[in-house]
Formats: C-alpha cells, structure tokens, sequence
DNA sequence: CATACAACG
DNA sequence: CGTTCTATG
C-alpha cells in the first residue's frame, strides 16, 4: 500500500478530537487516495467451551448513545433477536421517568436496574435487564465522588458478580484526564474486593483502547482521550489484578477490530474505529469461557454491541 | 352546532401557551366532539387595481421560523414558483455566515440583505431579497435599544418605502409585553416618519391579531401573547397614523382566514390559528391595491406565506 | 411541536 | 455527526 495514503489515514478517527491534517497536508503536498477499508468480520459463535462445556450464559453490552433515540431506532428489535440473559446498557442520557414505555415494560427482562445521572439530565446512565432475579443488585463503587453519574451497576448471581460500567470520558483536551486517573484507582479497587469474594465479569464502555492493536490509527491518538498512556496504564494495571480481556485472550491477533466509530467522517464505513466495549473476566471463569463476540452490524449507535458467552 | 362542542374549541389555538382545559373539562363533563374544521380558501388573485390598473408588483413575506431547516423542506422551490419581485423573510434565525448557500447564490435575487441578532445566535433575525436594486437600505428603526435583534429592514425604491418586520413576541406570561409596548410606540413613530417622505408598504410577522375575526378563538387568548388590548390597541394606532391593514380592506368579513398556527395538538389541520402576517400600506397605496392574498397551502413553517400585487 | 443553541462525546 | 439539554416561539 502507498505509503502516503497510510499516513493521512492515521490521523482519521479519534473520538473526540478532528486532527484531520495528517503531516503530509501541512507540508502541502497531495491529498490522499481513499484507501479501500478494511473491515472486520466476526467469527461464527463458538458455543462450547475449553472443556468441551455447552455456553448456558448470554450477556450482551451496548453503549446506546442515548436509549430514546436508540428505541425509535429499533434497538429493541436487535436485542430481541440476539435474546441474551442479561442485556446491558451504556449512555442511556435519560431520567428514569422519561424512560420509554417499550423497554420498562419488556416482558423478557422483568428484572430491570437503571442508574441515572443524579444532576445533570440527559448524561451518563447505564443498565442491566435479566431474565433471573439477581441475588443482590448494588449502584455505583461505593464512592460519593464517584457514583452520582450512573456509570455503575453491580449484580450479584449465585456463581458470580456482574459489573457493567460507562468509565468517565477523559474528555477534549483530557480535561478530565485527572479525574479519569482517581475513577481508574478506585475502580480497580472495587472490582479486586468484589473478585475476592466470587469472579467476576466486568462488561461496557471502559473508555480506553488498550494497545495499538485496538484502534486504527494508534499514532495520531497517543494524547486523545482513549488512548493515553495514563488510561492504557490503568487497563494494564486492572489485568494485572487478575483479569482478562476475553476478546483479546481469544483473538491476541486479530486487527480491524472494533466496537466504536466516530459518527463524523464516515469512520464507521471506513472501519475507522476503536474497541472501547469489553468483556472483562476474573482468570477463574476462563475454563467457562466460549467466546467473546463483537456485534459490529448492529446499527443504532456509534458504539455497538458485544456479546459474552460463557458454560458456567 | 353543539354549544358544548364550540366552547372546548376555544381554548385550542393560542400561540404560546397551552391552556387545553375549559371550563366544561373543569366541571367534569364529557370530552368534547371533535368538530369539523372550517378551513379557508383564499380567492383567485386579483390581478388589477380599482383604478384598472394591471399588477406590476409583487411582494411576499414569510415567516420561515428558521431559514436553514427551512430551505431544507425547500421553501426556496415555493418562491421560485411565487416569484414576487421582493421576498420577505422574518426569523431567519442564522447568523449571516451560517446562511444556506442555495439562497445566498440565488441568482433570481441579485440584491439579498439580511439583519441578524447581534447577540443572541439563532434567533430572530430578517432578510429582504430584491429583483431590482433599491435606491438605499437600512436596518432597524434608528433606536439603539430596538436594533440589536435584527427586526427591521427598510428599502426605499423609487415609490415607495418598503420595511419588512419581525415585531417582538410579548411571550408567555407576557413577560416582555411592556418591552413590546415601548417597541410598539417607537416602531409606530418610525413608520409615521417614513411616510411623510413616501408611500409606505410595511409587511412582516407584526406578531398581534387586530380584531376577533383575526384569530379562531378570541376568547381564550386575550390575556395572551399576541392578543391582549395593549397589543390590539397598538395595532390600531398604526392604523390611526393612515395605514390600511390591506387584507381585512379587501375582505373586511372574512373569517377562519389566518396565517400562522402553532405547531401544537394540529392546530393547522383543524385550522386552529391566528392572523399575524400584514401587509400594512399607506392609504395613498389603496388606488393601487390589486389583492392581498393569504399562500395557505405552502408548507415549511408554522407561518404561511402573504401576498401583495399593487398596480404602481 | 419545532427551530434554534450548548454540552458532551 | 448525533444525542441530549435549554430558550424561544
């Protein structure tokens, strides 16, 4: 490939910033071919695990980017489809009154959890819809600083803890790179405690791609929020605890794989993404592991959805 | 019809505020039935003056209630087939630079001027497209506290005056009904001026229903934006200064005609509305007056667009 | 109900 | 680019 067209390509899709002007274009010289993208394709689910297990546990997660329009988009028609124990969901940017009626009152999911940012309307909220009642459902990490945006929500199952979260964007400018670095520390704390006492799985928007094999263009990020050497560090430093990113355990090589896509500048029919969505498992649930699946055609968000499937 | 019917109706269709209950809800009766609506159907246009003079000038106004969203809905394919001589707009809402390219390039109207909102971004805000290049423009009404809004813009041609307004909205709660009554007499002043130079046409969202027959439910709406005494009475000033309200001079008992309806509980399919949309001339003007016409049928807006055809 | 804005991503 | 909010009508 020309290595010309490689390079104005690196600058392109980094979530918040729009350093569009490769070095080629300030020195003046040609603009860039476009590229033919190069796209990922999931694999087949795999449905048995290591030890030859049948997978008996669905949980899918999703950054909705706003559950209302997500809804008149037809999400739940995805989710229906896809039918998974636990469904849950990130950004839902809406009070738990303004909910829309179709999903408070989906029969599938009785059991249904919303943390809701506590100020400011319209930001943050995560989710979890189950089939099962949870043992014990808990909000946030058990820090007042941290826990009045609705990022958290832990469900307790009898052989394991559920986390879903929507980890603070470091922000334009890292302006909340700071505070981004506190949530890491003590978030990282909370899981260790909670895997102390049954494993865990930790799924959603973790805000961070962790190694260059995570986003297209690594270069021209390396001081964007979601790829920080500081948030990269606080990923390494939760695996170190004990976990594991499953995608990336199944798949250590696989590239052009991601979960997120700027909506400007066609990133997403260009590929030009980030993995930002995971599933995060305790070492102990790798023998029930059967695979880690990227939903990348679901449509409705600028994230999509993933799925776990585990033989518990 | 039944009386119970009529009074309900009356509460439907004021601007601003949505006072949906009358007294009937009040007292527990029966929902009201819902009424066929009297629609209105403007008159072929009348192409020559009392005099027998033929029309040779064509002005229209509308208020588009966002220039950009819209040229979207292809208002601009509208004035094309209108095609009057000069085109009126009244809350473009869209600071100069942010204009559409497709009215900014409109080769049909070679002299376009536009005052914005000086402070406020995307709100109120005029323009005024002219065929032929009048003799001198300006904006505003020469009073610093009134011109900072982009309200007014007056084009002398070699005739007559012509000034395109948007008139402030008292607002809901009538919070800003004394400003509009200070704007009123300076406005009136203003006028009053001009047309001891010249013939004066003032066209525009004069933002007040004159009389009863104005709107569709009177009653409801006097302690209302647009419909209080102080707004009817500064109306009728105007007209006491020697200016003709040149649509209710043609057609002085025509009923259910109106030229804007509020977005609310369809109120334009039910013809719920109210007449703010002038053409305001000169008396000296009347020997001239062709038609004044009420564009009901064009869509874009919750204003419709008017109509002048003078024989000069 | 609909067009603007700002904040956030 | 797209979702939310608020102000304005």
């Amino acid at each position: 490939m020309p290595k010309r067209a490689k390079k104005n390509e690196e600058a392109l899709g980094d979530s918040e910033k729009q350093s569009e002007t490769g070095p080629e274009k300030k020195r003046g010289k040609a603009a860039k071919e476009p590229e033919a993208p190069i796209l990922y394709e999931d694999p087949p689910d795999k449905l048995v695990s290591v030890e030859g297990k049948a997978a008996n546990l669905k949980i899918t997660s999703w950054n909705v980017d706003g559950l209302r329009a997500w809804v008149k988009k037809n999400g739940l028609e995805w989710v229906r489809k896809e039918d998974p124990d636990v469904f849950c969901i990130q950004e839902t940017k809406c009070a738990e009154k303004a909910l829309p009626a179709e999903i408070k009152d989906m029969p599938e999911y009785p059991h249904k959890y919303w943390a809701c940012s506590e100020d400011k309307e319209g930001y943050s909220g995560v989710a979890m819809l189950c089939k099962v009642k949870p043992l014990n459902v808990s909000y946030g990490i058990g820090k007042e600083e941290h826990d009045k945006e609705g990022r958290v929500i832990t469900a307790e199952f009898p052989s394991y803890f559920l986390v879903t979260a929507y980890v603070p964007n470091a922000s334009r400018g890292l302006v909340r790179l700071g505070y981004r670095q506190t949530w890491d520390v003590d978030f990282r704390a909370y899981l260790k405690d909670l895997d102390q006492r049954k494993p865990l799985i930790l799924c959603g928007d973790l805000n961070v791609s962790h190694q260059e094999i995570d986003l297209k263009n690594p270069k021209g990020n390396k001081k964007n929020a979601g790829f920080t050497p500081e948030e990269r560090e606080g990923f390494s430093a939760l695996l170190a605890e004990g976990f594991v990113d499953s995608f990336r355990h199944l798949y250590p090589e696989q590239q052009y794989a991601y979960t997120f896509w700027t909506y400007m500048m066609n990133a997403r029919s260009k590929n030009v993404g980030w993995r930002l969505d995971y599933f995060v498992l305790s070492r102990t649930l790798l023998s029930a592991l059967c695979d880690s699946k990227i939903r990348g055609t679901a449509m409705g968000s600028d994230h999509c959805p993933v799925t776990l499937l585990l033989a518990l």
